[in-house]
DNA sequence: GTCCTTGTTTTGAATTACTCAAAATAAGAC
DNA sequence: GTCTTATTTTGAGTAATTCAAAACAAGGAC
């Protein structure tokens, strides 16, 4: 129980402290959990297709059904984070227990963390939240990461892909 | 012609209305837009599945992929805006060229309109935007709604549905 | 070390939300 | 009224995810 902690280096690629954090969360280690586990620390922002594909060079037996799996015991356990951008499947992130947000690419779909603009809880309140009890706010950046404003400019530009924030 | 009752906005329910801000969006005025325009002025923020329910009851040979075709030229034409909050199908709305946010009840599902916390463009600043072009900011804020308050206060609490931001 | 219980994964299928495409239809310019 | 072209219908397909039963294995009991 206990401990979600944020993670250094060390506790997030070591298989033992792997291990450990999922015990750590009353679940059982296994094969494809610590893979999942794995797979996360090497691309902090996957789907459960990217990670399936992952986990399947080292444990080619594994099930897609099984990633999901996992996802869900993780999630539930708070071991890991599930975010939803709007156009693209679920991602999944080790990230937890901090109050930070993501920023979206709206033309390669690359996302990366955003710490809160103000503080450590942010706009967790709105002004007028129509008696709603507000217990947690999410914030979505969407704009050009610096590889695709580099291809734009070099006029590589063909149509912006436009994942589907202004229009569309 | 002349004066039909004060009841509903005008702009939002009368039938003429709705067909001028069809065409200056630069679209044919149809049956069925301007029954999907209708319906999401008695339910702001609905599902395509919601829309199609209510559009069947006055225009019973309207088609599922119709309603999605009509949302789909609406939000792509600026006349209506798609939402997407994790856990749940997409959400069209009306209220459309303002910064405006969502709050979600976690226990039922409803949505309702936020107004900006901090101005008129928010969060549209994080700190460390990581190099990427901030070109908007979405806010979720996830909460229990006055409704279902007093449902849980009222010990009717059975277990809350949760609809999947904290844990699961 | 072996056994047993119970959580986990596999296997196989179903579901939801949504998209695609061709043919039929109808808005609106003429 | 006619014609062009956007829109809708009809029919099918897909991606992401979930469900359920049976096989399997982790870890505590012995």
């Amino acid at each position: 129980m206990t401990s979600t902690e944020v993670s250094p280096p060390e506790t997030t690629h070591r298989p033992e402290a792997l291990a450990d954090s999922i015990r750590a969360a009353g679940l059982r280690v296994t094969a494809p959990r610590l893979a999942v586990l794995l797979a996360l620390a090497e691309s902090p922002h996957s789907t459960a297709d990217r990670l399936f594909a992952s986990v399947r060079t080292d444990l080619p037996g594994t099930s897609l059904q099984a990633v999901y799996g996992v996802l869900a015991a993780f999630t539930a356990a708070g071991l890991t984070r599930k975010i939803e951008p709007s156009g693209s499947a679920a991602l999944f992130e080790r990230r937890v227990g901090d109050n930070h947000h993501h920023i979206v690419c709206t033309r390669c779909g690359t996302v990366r963390d955003v710490d809160c603009a103000v503080g450590a809880a942010p706009c967790l309140t709105p002004e007028d939240a129509s008696g709603f009890a507000v217990q947690a706010a999410e914030v979505t950046y969407w704009g050009v990461c610096p590889t695709c404003q580099v291809e734009l400019a070099t006029t590589l530009s063909s149509a912006p892909l436009l994942l589907n924030k202004g229009a569309r």
